[in-house]
DNA sequence: GGGCATAATGCTTGTATCGTCATAAATAAT
DNA sequence: ATTATTTATGACGATACAAGCATTATGCCC
């Protein structure tokens, strides 16, 4: 039985996890070191909104980012985000097959 | 790239991890089928709250529930979230022991 | 230094959701 | 049937947080 203060850390982990634009950064970032016009570009996200998500992100060890001159470029780090997402993507899988089996039974 | 559809529901998913108290719910039915009252006393969360929360994660399909008369007989079902538990705290983990690697270091 | 890009941060608003109270629905017992 | 017990749900206040606007900070170029 997990003590309360690491439950609190897991949920706060997955709440960073639980936001489309935060996981829509992250897959971009995936690609490659990204500039922060570029992820606007992609988004369509406003500049201060994407700033502050980065921010949380790289809070939690997600993205790193090195500045070049004035601009900032962003990169995700590590491949848990990945394998979380693969480990729940199967799962969602295997709940459709089975309701789609249950149809086909009925 | 997932698509946005795709990565509405991983963050749903992840959405419903993020609250501490579903979290210390399931984990206290990975103990074992539970009725509501044994919660309850285990955890001081209201009978209205718990209700919600376990409804919460029947719809997605991580417990499940059968009626032992006027009780509910509730109980977990699969281990994705142990997995995904897992993965998040070795990452956890890693973090600290870097962190201290560096105060040692300097 | 001043002007010009880019990125980060106060502040505000809107929305979602937690958590509780009160009530309703479901079920057992007498 | 009525009553008691257990669970689910409607309504509501409080709170957290996303998202944008405006401003400030940071670093380049002249």
């Amino acid at each position: 039985m997990p003590s309360p203060q690491l439950l609190e850390e897991y949920s706060q982990f997955f709440r960073l996890l639980s936001e489309p634009a935060r996981l829509q950064l992250l897959c971009h970032l995936k690609q490659g070191p990204t500039d922060v016009a570029t992820l606007i570009d992609a988004t369509g996200f406003s500049q201060s909104h994407i700033s502050r998500q980065l921010g949380q992100l790289q809070r939690a060890g997600l993205v790193r980012c090195e500045r070049d001159g004035a601009r900032t470029i962003w990169q995700a780090e590590g491949d848990l985000v990945d394998e979380l997402c693969n480990l729940v993507q199967s799962r969602l899988k295997q709940r459709l097959e089975s309701q789609l089996q249950q149809l086909e039974a009925a």
